[in-house]
DNA sequence: CTAAACCCTAGACCATACTCTAGGGCAACC
DNA sequence: GGTTGCCCTAGAGTATGGTCTAGGGTTTAG
């Protein structure tokens, strides 16, 4: 039994264009082709498949997951430089997740704001600050003039 | 005090193309210019580049910040409006930070059979069944042919 | 007053990752 | 045996987010 490259897009969530895409890429060598040339993907195959789309989910670029992908193509002598490789995107994920819990903390400092009763009072301050701040400068004041 | 565009450059780590680039897609309409026509931004506006980075780094798009600034530049009359878009943005960084961290998962046991003692074993099994399968729906072997 | 170091705009160019079109072959049913 | 639906490749096109170049003005120090 094997799939089509349909069934694929199905199974996988990624369009047909993208698997063949991906093919051109070199991302794909272990797919091999039936007697008419189609793509026959064996379960294997979709194993490999959901590791690209980890490492494509977590922002691994295309050219780095063509080299892991051929060091498994290579074989077990590989095994040290897909654990570099690994390792390598692994501290990436998670240098990637601090950051991204700081600047979180950030929209949730914001929305605090937003939804606060004072949120008006508040937000009439920061813009008053900012006018001031322009006037100050001798600059044009670029916000929006409050008609009364 | 005002800061030029190569002090907010490396203030921000933005490059100053980028800086231009923002301002030309609508994200800095706040900063003013001064008699020469230089863009000459004030800490307020700093703070508000500061935001800005701030949804970008969370991967929002630019479309998307430059609604945001358009309503910060409207007043205090747009806090629902700019409530409702943070915190869509704040479920979409949520999303995205539980399938990483699934992903991530996935990595790290990955990781775990390539730093185990029986990495070679077990790579090689899984190749095994992987060749044998291809066989099996009588395909060719798209692996590296291991000569002895 | 001039050279170096800035600033500006418009618009071309680039990288990445798709997405689609054109042209053509294979498979299965009526 | 023809129509429908799926498969293929090559290559053009798109979206996003920059990055850079050309041509030209400003500012500052010698």
């Amino acid at each position: 039994m094997t799939y089509t490259i349909k069934e694929v897009a199905e199974k996988t969530g990624l369009s047909i264009y993208t698997l063949r895409f991906y093919d051109k890429q070199g991302l794909l060598p272990f797919v091999s082709r039936n007697s008419s040339g189609y793509r026959a993907f064996t379960t294997g195959d979709l194993q490999l498949l959901k590791t690209i789309c980890c490492l494509k989910d977590t922002g691994m670029k295309i050219s780095d997951i063509r080299q892991y992908i051929t060091y498994v193509m290579q074989g077990p002598s590989s095994i040290p430089e897909r654990r570099t490789l690994l390792q390598a995107h692994q501290q990436a994920i998670l240098a990637k997740q601090a950051a991204i819990q700081k600047n979180l903390q950030e929209i949730e400092f914001k929305l605090n704001i937003y939804t606060s009763p004072e949120a008006e009072t508040l937000v009439n301050q920061e813009l008053a600050v900012a006018q001031a701040e322009k006037i100050a400068n001798d600059l044009p004041n670029p916000f929006q003039a409050k008609n009364a």
